[in-house]
DNA sequence: CCTACCGATCGGTAGG
DNA sequence: CCTACCGATCGGTAGG
């Protein structure tokens, strides 16, 4: 039962997202992996890159779920890119969680890249929203910007609401909030 | 130049909003108001109580905004908690983020207690949702906790993006988000 | 991956 | 509100 970089990585992503950075002790991680906090350091070598590596890791399953169809339509397109972000979320919800809610504690440069590889996604959100008011399918008035923005507010706050195990299951919360946005922007 | 229990956290709401609870040092605090870390202990008796309080003050400044008014359409209500909601988000940045992201670190009673009461706002909004639902004024199909949670998650969200110094407003702001809202669950 | 440790920093106290 | 501390814990290293 010997350890990898990678279960390194994935236990800390665990203990990030339920007690944030900060709270997590090298020891405490250690312990979740049945050794000692100093053992870590064969893997690794400091804390910040367990963050970094989390983080880093959340970024790109966003990145990658944004290919998004491209001779479709606004609404088409929209609801696809909807579909990939809460399914990139439900399925990682460590990385995520920490990439939602940790990135802050990151150092400058890997900060400035996240907020940069955030910024390039929530672009394929405003182009679609743009492609959607030119194309008269959703509301001429609708800034691209600040639309996007709502968008994906209401997503990523699924993190902080949304049991699984409820009520509500996948498919559900999918077409729920694709319904709550499409009505706000649409024509 | 002395000091108040007021003063304290005050500045702790500050420092906690801008680095989190486990990422700030009694010390940094001390600083802070120019005192020493230990100096704090003659005004409060432990780091813990600092969080509470500024929390628990995030809490009531939500809750006291919650009075809406009573002889109200539904959409003039959801228009007025949505506005109140803003104002308390944009006049006290400080206890609103300290409230919103650091509650998870108190211990379990005290976070008990802060869940019920986000609760017991929420439930402001979906009564005020249902009222809509109900007199045919917004659609019959929305779920009045689903719409509630999208509405408070676009409003919640506001902390994360939004600068007074940008080029959006308050009122600007206010009206965008109101506008995305009621387009979405509008019969 | 463990043993044995390092200096730094943590929240907090006693006494003035 | 400061001086002078306390024990505990932190991230991390050397050597095996």
């Amino acid at each position: 039962m010997t350890h990898t970089r990678s279960d390194v990585i994935r236990a800390a992503g665990r203990l990030f997202a339920e007690r944030g950075y900060h709270a997590t002790s090298m020891r405490a991680l250690g312990r979740e992996l049945g050794l000692l906090g100093s053992s870590l350091y064969a893997h690794i070598s400091s804390k910040e890159e367990l963050l970094v590596a989390v983080v880093e890791e959340g970024a790109r399953l966003f990145q990658e779920a944004a290919a998004v169809p491209e001779g479709a339509t606004a609404e088409e397109r929209l609801r696809s890119l909807m579909r990939g972000h809460l399914e990139v979320m439900l399925e990682n919800p460590h990385q995520v969680r920490t990439y939602l809610s940790e990135a802050r504690s990151l150092d400058d440069p890997h900060r400035a890249r996240i907020i940069a590889a955030r910024d390039q996604y929530e672009a394929v959100f405003r182009a679609v929203v743009r492609q959607g008011a030119a194309d008269g399918s959703f509301r001429p008035e609708v800034d691209a910007k600040t639309s996007s923005i709502f968008i994906l507010s209401t997503l990523n706050a699924v993190d902080r609401w949304y049991d699984p195990n409820g009520p509500l299951d996948r498919e559900a919360l999918t077409e729920a909030i694709s319904e709550f946005v499409l009505r706000a922007i649409r024509a």
